[in-house]
DNA sequence: TATAAAAGAATGAACGTTCATTCTGTAGGG
DNA sequence: CCCTACAGAATGAACGTTCATTCTTTTATA
């Protein structure tokens, strides 16, 4: 095996067993077994815990924002734009469960809360997001909000609805998913 | 101190680490400290830690059913029991937000697996919530989607938001509420 | 053969839980 | 009223377990 992938072998590895799992359910010993490695060797390429976790974390969201960007109508209208992030969220969420589960763990564990205090927002997909918002606030587009109101209302939903879809208490066809996303645009619209 | 003092001490002692700190900073001495107890004390009155949290959990489910409960306008509109519940759910959340902190801690823990396992629905507030949801649709006030889409477009944003105020990005005013709730309202109406 | 990589046994810290002991309050005998 | 005997509540040091991390040995590569 080549020394790349097995560090990706490992990350791999981590992701489905805190995903899975969570935190409590994901030592190291556990991590190298599936991985298919010595528990020592594991730290040939991370030099603790931590930051592996935050190496999976960190690779999770890129994926994350790459996938939000692929297809972004930039030149669409507010409607168009806010349709299209809202059914590519859902559609990324429930094609990548163990993503969503991995960092739904994250952010209720200690490494969330250290995070949380490190970044406190200004992420390239969220700047996307925050013009499109400001753009639809200011255009009397959308209801007189605050921001963070107004993200809640949008993704909050599609994230349990992705949820919920990925634990199997409902099954989100496509026509469906484009329901939801319409429903949230009813919630932020004026 | 009374028996039932010292239980309850204990108890909310369990439940402020919880919520402050997750359970890795809520270890039995720490929360003996806490409490103001001996770690051996707690094992008098729980027969083990997982029987503390569940009972911390209990209390905490039961106050917030209690909450939503009060002053529910059973004979109203269905407009007006929806954005009675949203706010007063709100309220309730942002009014104990260690009990949202730790409800939140213990869903994504291994004993929220487990808790979602044994009971998978089921609550009193649950089926009040349903019963006022399933009449909404009947009725055509409600768009046709899956009740789990219905809450996830109703609740959470409704949880978000307390979230973000606990957590200081933003200040809910009662009026900031009912515009909140309302844009749920939207969210879900036809 | 020499050097780097991998393995997994060893280590020590942290945790939940136990238990021998101490403390506290009450009942009974003088 | 005082002193002793006792019960059960409380304690916290000690135990066994689990985990991240380190160390020693083995294996592969050049």
């Amino acid at each position: 095996m080549e020394k790349c992938d097995k560090k990706e072998t490992i990350i791999q590895a981590a992701l489905e067993l805190v995903a899975e799992q969570g935190f409590h359910g994901a030592p190291m010993a556990m991590i190298a077994e599936k991985a298919g490695v010595g528990a020592g060797t594991i730290y040939r390429y991370f030099d603790c815990k931590d930051t592996l976790i935050k190496e999976v974390y960190r690779i999770v969201e890129e994926r994350f924002v790459a996938a939000l960007m692929e297809g972004y109508p930039e030149k669409g209208s507010v409607r168009e734009r806010f349709l299209h992030m809202g059914a590519v969220l859902v559609r990324h969420l429930i094609q990548a469960p163990l993503e969503l589960r991995f960092i739904e763990q994250f952010h209720n564990s200690p490494y969330g809360v250290i995070h949380r205090r490190e970044k406190l927002f200004g992420d390239k997909e969220k700047d996307i997001i925050r013009e499109l918002f400001d753009e639809a606030r200011q255009q009397q587009i959308f209801k007189d909000l605050d921001l963070s109101i107004l993200f809640a209302l949008s993704f909050g939903p599609l994230v349990d609805v992705s949820r919920d879809h990925i634990l199997g208490f409902i099954n989100l066809s496509d026509q469906l998913i484009e329901q939801t996303v319409g429903a949230c645009w009813d919630a932020v619209r004026r």
